[in-house]
DNA sequence: TTATTTTTTTAGATAAATCTAAAAATAATT
DNA sequence: AATTATTTTTAGATTTATCTAAAAAAATAA
């Protein structure tokens, strides 16, 4: 079993790992975790000793099968714990966040189990992003960012990539959650930014905002 | 705030203090908290330079309205866990314990209060432990212990002073769960054993049994 | 290729929670 | 009241996760 503060350094290198396929440097372990560099190499060690990342001096990190197993499964448990909070206990989606940043950590196989029995098994979780199954494994979807949907294309939001409050409340307030269907009219030339047209309104986001939600055809 | 640690000193604390109520023995708080009476010492300063707890040198601790304050709060979350996980999540009366123990930890003033919400505001746990209300305060009841109840009474089974896995799956095999009626038949002078009757059948039980069995008449 | 900047690691400290062994205080027995 | 037993505390270590400051390596720029 890992502590806490190991559960924690796995999953942001197993997040970082898939942003970036190459091994995950100490600096942005360190920004992501609040901490400092020489404390993330201390860790990283420790992990290595445990066989759960492959680590060389100054080469950064990479999760081995084992590592990744036990980063899925924290992922898995988060995602879940945040269907709870919304589905069941009504918070909104952009209150989740922080209350599973500690559920996550709840060690029960079974406890687990039962919970995604008792939501239904969802497939996502209540900002779209995919809950791997019992196996760790993931369902296979073709998203894309809206800012690549391209002019006059339709599609569906099927999640963000940024998980703010302000951020999420933003959205909210622009009509623009998950299931939405929308169309883009118009990607200015000069700043990026998209004009949408969601429930026949017009709808303008900067191209900041655009690259954060992800959509399907 | 409090560690997880710091808290489970104080619930221990105060459970001590609500079956013996003079000030909590060093000894007692290591047996519970399975440490050594060296750590107890040392938590004890902490909690008493916190001002949860008044500590006397070798007169062992009380807490301080603060101190208890805080540890009904953990009490009032362990046990809407336990309902949430029996209620919902289908777990047996003696699988909860140990994740209650964690979940009890979870640090979201909004979250209990809407799992209470969720759960409909019960008024006891699934081993018949009162639940506080947000303000801390307990409903009165009038409960006996079984060994108490005296030959021919009929009761009502209300909750256990015993919460082991073995003397819970013992007490489901002998019929003998939350909102049972019961009559006592004989209390044997010998070994204070108690012949009952429950559901028309005679069931026999030991005193030690006996005595973990809260009823109501 | 040399110099500069950035990244990463080491060395050494600190704070929290624990431990063992020994000393001190309190309680119980002769 | 003196002795013995029990309980509790102190002293000093250990383990885990941090930190700052300085050294070392790697990457970038001149
Ligand atoms: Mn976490
Ligand atoms: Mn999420
Ligand atoms: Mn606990
Ligand atoms: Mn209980």
């Amino acid at each position: 079993m890992q502590s806490f503060t190991e559960e924690n350094y796995l999953k942001v290198i197993y997040h970082l790992s898939q942003i970036n396929p190459n091994a995950v440097q100490t600096n942005a372990i360190a920004e992501k975790m609040a901490t400092r560099a020489a404390s993330v190499t201390d860790m990283i060690k420790k992990l290595a000793e445990k066989k759960l990342v492959d680590y060389i001096k100054y080469q950064g990190v990479t999760l081995t099968p084992a590592g990744e197993t036990a980063a899925i499964r924290i992922v898995r448990k988060h995602r879940l714990w945040e269907v709870f909070l919304v589905e069941k206990l009504k918070f909104k989606w952009d209150e989740v966040h922080d209350i599973a940043e500690e559920l996550e950590h709840i060690n029960s196989f079974a406890l687990i189990e039962r919970l995604d029995d008792f939501l239904g098994f969802p497939k996502r979780d209540p900002h779209g992003d995919p809950i791997p199954n019992k196996e760790g494994i993931f369902e296979p979807s073709e998203n894309m960012h809206l800012h690549q949907l391209g002019k006059g294309y339709t599609g569906i939001i099927i999640g963000v990539t940024e998980h703010s409050s302000p951020f999420l409340k933003h959205l909210e307030k622009l009509g623009l959650t998950i299931g939405v269907t929308l169309t883009v009219q118009e990607i200015t030339d000069f700043d990026g930014s998209v004009e949408l047209l969601v429930n026949s309104k017009t709808v303008n986001i900067s191209k900041e905002v655009a690259q954060h939600i992800l959509v399907k055809k």
